[in-house]
DNA sequence: TCTTGACATAGAGCTAACTCAAGGTTATAT
DNA sequence: ATATAACCTTGAGTTAGCTCTATGTCAAGA
């Protein structure tokens, strides 16, 4: 697959493509004889993995971290669960802020509803 | 209460404050003759509405935009309800997005685990 | 053959949200 | 009286994550 092919099936745009790959992101990509990208199965799993947790706001950083440890292989399997681990409960807690402030929004949409609706009633009843 | 005590009770640095304050987040704080800030309870209270906002990630421009509603008064009402509505969804999505990112941690770090179980099996039955 | 379009690289530029540094003033403790 | 700490302002610096620009190569169609 080339590249335009895999920013369109992702939405991902081709600089960002070639931005993660040079941090890492996406090791070993082949390429051809004038050193076009082929992109391969496994390399549009990572990409599609990549676009999840990007969307979460992990840290390239972290995804390269990661992802180095996948490539070394063998050996590093619990480094790279303690990796998860660590990002999921993070995310946890995002995800718990995000709530607690999707709350506080309810609550004071409720209350504009309600100071709209008197000033409707006040309309009508000619104030 | 001072810059600093307000930067403690709501652990936000007093160079942020300041910044807040230059992009209109805090408007009409209060100075002493010697232009000391004196942070009211109003200015407190709203404080801790931009830590909530800001901690799930809505940016400091649409902040000082709703908050330039809010010191406006009568007949703005529509348009902040409108905006928080934007960002209720907004977070609605982001939370979404978060929540399958969880999701996938999860089912890996799940792999991961039978994966070491496996190896230390392995490793008691002398291979 | 010539042009066009998709690809490549290297490096500069951009935005958001801080964060820090330099230099100055004021209130308070010794 | 002086030193210290807490405040002030202005403006520069930092970081992450792209995004854009300049320049060049290459394969395919008119």
């Amino acid at each position: 697959m080339k590249i335009s092919e895999v920013s369109k099936k992702y939405d991902i745009s081709i600089d960002t493509l070639r931005y993660y790959e040079k941090e890492g992101l996406l090791p070993n990509i082949t390429k051809n004889a004038s050193g076009v990208r082929d992109y391969s199965e496994t390399d549009c799993a990572r990409i599609e993995f990549i676009k999840c947790m990007r969307s979460a706001g992990m840290p390239v950083e972290r995804l390269s971290k990661y992802i180095s440890l996948c490539v070394q292989g063998e050996g590093t399997e619990e480094e790279r669960r303690n990796m998860l681990i660590k990002q999921r409960d993070e995310l946890l807690e995002k995800r718990d802020a995000i709530q607690r402030s999707i709350d506080k929004l309810e609550y004071k949409i409720d209350i504009y509803y309600n100071i709209l609706l008197d000033k409707e009633k006040a309309f009508r009843s000619g104030n």
